[in-house]
DNA sequence: AGTTCCACCTCAAAGC
DNA sequence: TGCTTTGA
DNA sequence: GTGGAAC
């Protein structure tokens, strides 16, 4: 489930084959990956022939920035990867679309669950399709910001640190991440949250997310506690601190209990995370 | 408007 | 072993 | 991970 350091490592991966470079060649191959657009045709036509400039990132969109001002938005989903390949090379499967570049190289998208999609907006689509809050690494806001955007609202602060018009790139994995650190409960109402727990969860967003990209992003399930303690990554420090349900929390023995909010489950103790 | 719930897909691991 | 269920 | 429906 890539989310803001995935989508970054992911970036940072395509930028010396993408940035600079003129797509000759393009193909939409499954059209549900297209299906932000109303003609998915137009995003072979657009991209076609152009000059990639810069390749950004906003949240877990990937924005390439072509020379006619249009954007080529690339948004992973639950399980979208991004593969660079010759064009000799054997298509693996689940292959929806590429462009190949005149490196004579080409990105490929892959995409299993298909909830990832491209798509190629002019400015004014690229603001009606793409609803983003400020982006949580490189323009989060000071605490005080913060408050003022949660002020009033009743939902967990857990459902809050998600929605990607508040603050854009977290999601299931790194939301838990960040309210472990900062110990604070998913469930609390966000508007509950005191002047001291904000400036703590401004300080774990940026630590968490520094490391996930430091550590190349990661991939990993929220159940990679299950997994042998060196299979799950140094810098998830909560699912080391923690076990499953029922279970007694490795740090202090309290029962582990079972969240569930928008549908993600996760697991926390109600001892150490206040 | 804010909040909650569910559909959208395919695969792999776990359960029986 | 192989089918069903669960969760990502 | 997201968008839309329903309360």
């Amino acid at each position: 489930m890539p989310e803001l350091p995935e989508v970054e490592t992911t970036r940072r991966f395509m930028v010396p084959h993408v940035e600079g470079r003129r797509i000759v060649a393009v193909e939409l191959r499954h059209p549900r990956t297209g299906r932000r657009h109303e003609n998915p045709a137009d995003i072979v036509d657009r991209l076609q022939g152009q000059r990639v400039d810069r390749l950004e990132r906003h949240g877990k969109f990937i924005l390439g920035r072509l020379g006619s001002g249009l954007t080529w938005v690339t948004h992973l989903g639950m399980s979208g990867r991004v593969l660079i390949a010759s064009p000799d090379d054997p298509e693996i499967a689940h292959t929806h679309f590429w462009a190949r570049t005149d490196l004579g190289t080409e990105i490929r998208f892959i995409d299993p669950r298909t909830f990832g999609f491209v798509a190629v907006f002019t400015p004014e689509e690229l603001k009606k399709e793409l609803k983003l809050g400020r982006d949580a690494l490189a323009d989060l806001p000071r605490s005080p910001q913060l408050a003022a955007r949660l002020s009033g609202r009743r939902a967990p602060i857990k459902s809050l640190l998600l929605d990607q018009r508040i603050v854009s790139g977290l999601g299931n994995i790194y939301a838990d991440e960040v309210l472990f650190r900062a110990r604070v409960r998913p469930t609390r109402p966000g508007g509950e949250l005191t002047t001291d727990e904000l400036k703590k969860l401004r300080a774990a967003i940026v630590a968490v997310l520094r490391e996930g990209i430091e550590a190349g992003g990661t991939s990993l399930s929220d159940l990679a506690y299950l997994l042998p303690d060196g299979q799950a990554g140094g810098f998830r420090e909560r699912l080391f601190a923690y076990g499953r349900e029922h279970e007694p929390c490795r740090r202090c023995g309290t029962p582990i209990e079972r969240i569930v909010i928008g549908g993600r489950s996760s697991y926390y103790c109600p001892n150490c995370q206040k």
